[in-house]
DNA sequence: CCTACATCCTCTAGCGACTAGAGGTGCAAG
DNA sequence: CTTGCACCTCTAGTCGCTAGAGGATGTAGG
């Protein structure tokens, strides 16, 4: 058994080193054993623990999401309805985003394409900042 | 001239009162005069300026990119051309922003439909979190 | 004029999910 | 043995607010 050390199961698992120990302080990941210099010493298993968050924070889900998606991986005979709860959430919450920033997408283009390069005063962008009513979509 | 109190301010602009005071606080909002009772008291300028910072944080930019919009909406002598940069970065942003997203929708959409509503063991949901390797597009 | 009540004031602390930095210790190579 | 990197703990900062305490002011009704 060989040791592996925090600077290994970052890199192994793409989580930065102080975010591996945050992860330790808020209970997200059980504390490791410690070499005689008090240093960590993770396990392989440490490391699937940590891609698997990772992975989880990429998609976007909360840390309090990963905490119960993770009690479900740690246990595999339970029902997996709540995971799948969690993603379809999370899928709803996605394509919420996608639409509003579709419309937010238009808007920009509206005041970029507007914007003549001469004086602010004739500048769309600001104009169109100042004044809501310009807006084509009624998004917010 | 009437005197605007910081709750009419607020219900004008659509931000609200501790907003307005917090804005005031980082220098988005010049400090208004007073009232014999030590009160606020609002300028309708001050409420366009509010709705035009509302609007640009409802569009995602960043409070000291609304500074820069500002100083430039105070000043329409300028050239515009900051105003454009800004407002393009932003649009590069919320497209890059969108694609992400889309990705992450065909992602949580294979792990919701790989869910055959059995045992953790059976899931996807867990399974894809677990092995990135099951991703199908490699956008993180 | 008095009372009730909404609204206002300042100040501090908290949110989520880290990130940065200070100040110190451990460890392996040259 | 010394250099230098990686590790340790701890505190404080980031962003853009938001919540709450504890008190002052303003207004409408009786």
């Amino acid at each position: 058994m060989k040791k592996i050390t925090i600077g290994e199961a970052a890199r192994q698992s793409g989580v930065k080193v102080p975010t591996v120990r945050y992860y330790e302080s808020i209970g997200l990941l059980a504390a490791p054993s410690r070499s005689e210099g008090n240093q960590r010493s993770f396990e392989p298993a440490d490391i699937s623990r940590l891609a698997f968050i990772r992975h989880a924070r990429e998609l976007g889900f909360e840390i309090d999401a990963i905490r119960t998606l993770l009690t479900l991986q740690d246990d595999p005979h339970q029902s997996c309805a709540s995971a799948d709860a969690i993603a379809k959430a999370r899928l709803v919450e996605v394509e919420q985003r996608i639409r509003s920033l579709m419309a937010l997408k238009a808007e920009l283009e509206i005041m970029v394409e507007g914007c003549g390069h001469g004086r602010v005063d004739q500048c769309r962008v600001i104009e169109v900042l100042a004044d809501h009513g310009q807006c084509m979509h009624p998004h917010h």
